[in-house]
RNA sequence: GUGGAAGUAGUUCAAAGGUAGAGCCCCAGAUUGUGGAUCUGGUUGUUGCGGGUUCGAGCCCCGUCUUCCACCCCA
């Protein structure tokens, strides 16, 4: 027998495999949001990991278009793994849209990759869960994206989540205002900057940009908050006036307000007008999510108001309004706050003999809605008990009981037993059992 | 992609060019009346990987991979 040379085990840079302890409970978030989601009359659909180049190129601007994979496939196409779920959405509309009943609200689970360098809570390969409305442009579609976005953390149990919203169209009403409109890209850009690098360096490259100090500043003090929990109907009204009144931006912004009072949900809501996303394609309400305390993170939840982004695909007017939920994001936010278990209860194994019996009781409790590991050695209980341990299993059932129908049922946290027949350890499982 | 820091047992950390160590964990056995105590024994390991300098490298040098941080961007 020659040695074997082996393979190294390795995964790419910015790639992972999950252990069971992470995968449990990214799978149940999952679940969670979709029977959310579609309880607001969403609707799943699918597409391609793999698209054209070109279909993925040209509207996120040049720096998302460095982050793609890309490479030739045996038939020699340009092809390239997607980077996101919502523009292969707008090509899907184009491609569907005699199809589809507008408005159309889709959700869209799954894995997306990107060629940036990694960090934590940031990969090359992640998963999003979008959410959209496509074919209307006005404050009810906008109000239930929000809706939507502060619903989903709430079924997560995700309660320290903040909202910071803002909107496209009003920050360029100052910008016309100024004259500057010209030098938005990069104006938006530096904006976005305002919370990591400060006011003063804000304002010095403000300036630098626009060449005039009184604009900078007037730039500076619409988007800076002296409160960063001043009230969401205080802040508009106060950027209401630095623009030089109402207009449909700011009157949409207070539709959607009423809205989420209407809902009883407007205090998760922060106006924040130094969010502005660095995608080109957002011309409305734009948002981001931030966890308490895990701020550095970024944002958890973000998205907008992309009125033309199909017209890229078809000439057909296609106004839409998404979220997106950063779920790798987000549970490296969360680390270890989730519960996790492979199973409700382990049935142990005492004595070969009496598997068949095991395999009669496992049946009941799955039958009841429980899920069941069954020991298969019949190793000594301390080490059964740690398997369970390993595994999560909070409890087990010791088959030990020669009066028909009864048993041990040990509490493995606890430490404790109780003597009970399967029709009560079904009941008391069922009471326990995590969803 | 650019710049910086780090990488030693499953884990938390030592070893300042001279024989790779400790706690916790884990495994086997004894005893314990169906785990927790105690005792005995054991693996704790290609010091991320590959070269180089040296009589000798975990340590110094070069390269490389990965993680973390900053920039950039973003979920």
């Amino acid at each position: 027998m020659k040695e074997q040379e082996i393979i190294q085990p390795r995964v790419l840079k910015g790639f992972r495999d999950s252990l069971p302890a992470v995968q449990i409970p990214k799978e149940a978030i999952i679940t969670t949001l979709q029977r959310h989601f579609a309880s607001y009359g969403f609707v799943p659909i699918d597409t391609p990991a793999l698209e054209y180049m070109e279909i993925l190129l040209g509207k996120g601007g040049g720096e998302t278009d460095k982050q793609i994979f890309h490479f030739t496939d045996q038939g020699g196409r340009e092809v390239a793994l997607r980077f996101d779920l919502t523009v292969p959405f707008a090509r899907y509309l184009a491609q569907h849209e005699h199809e589809l009943a507008l408005p159309f609200k889709r959700y869209h689970i799954d894995k997306v990759w990107r060629g940036e360098n990694p960090q934590k809570g940031r990969y090359r390969e992640f998963t999003q869960c979008d959410f959209d409305i496509v074919g209307v442009d006005n404050a009810e579609s906008d109000a239930e994206i929000l809706s939507l976005m502060a619903s989903s953390f709430a079924k997560m149990n995700v309660d320290h989540a903040r909202f910071h919203v803002a909107h496209r169209g009003m920050f360029n009403t100052l910008l016309c205002n100024l004259g500057v409109e010209n030098l938005s890209v990069d104006i938006l850009r530096l904006v976005d900057k305002l919370r990591k690098i400060g006011e003063t360096e804000t304002e010095e490259q403000l300036l630098a940009l626009v060449q005039d100090e009184r604009t900078a500043r007037a730039i500076l003090s619409y988007i800076s908050k002296e409160d960063e929990h001043e009230p969401f109907l205080t802040t508009l009204d106060r950027l209401v006036t630095l623009l030089g009144g109402e207009n449909e931006h700011t009157l949409r912004m207070r539709t959607i307000y009423s809205y989420l009072e209407a809902e009883g949900i407007e205090d998760r809501f922060l106006f924040d007008p130094s969010i502005t996303r660095g995608l080109d394609y957002y011309t409305g309400i734009v948002y981001e999510t931030f966890l308490e305390g895990s701020e550095h993170i970024g944002s958890v939840c973000s998205g907008g108001r992309y009125n033309d982004l199909a017209s890229l695909y078809t000439k057909t007017h296609l106004p839409g309004v998404g979220s997106s939920i950063g779920l790798d994001r987000l549970l490296a936010a969360l680390e270890d706050e989730y519960d996790y278990r492979a199973a409700d209860v382990l049935i142990l194994n005492t004595d070969e003999d009496r598997y068949t019996e095991a395999i009669k009781v496992a049946k009941r409790l799955r039958e009841a809605g429980l899920k069941v590991a069954l020991s298969f050695e019949p190793k000594k209980l301390a080490s059964q008990y740690k398997w369970a341990e390993a595994n999560a299993i909070p409890r087990a059932i010791i088959l030990d009981q020669d009066e028909e129908g009864s048993f041990t049922l040990r509490d493995l946290t606890t430490r404790t037993n109780m003597v009970m027949s399967i029709g009560e350890a079904a009941a008391l499982l069922k009471r326990n059992c995590l969803d």
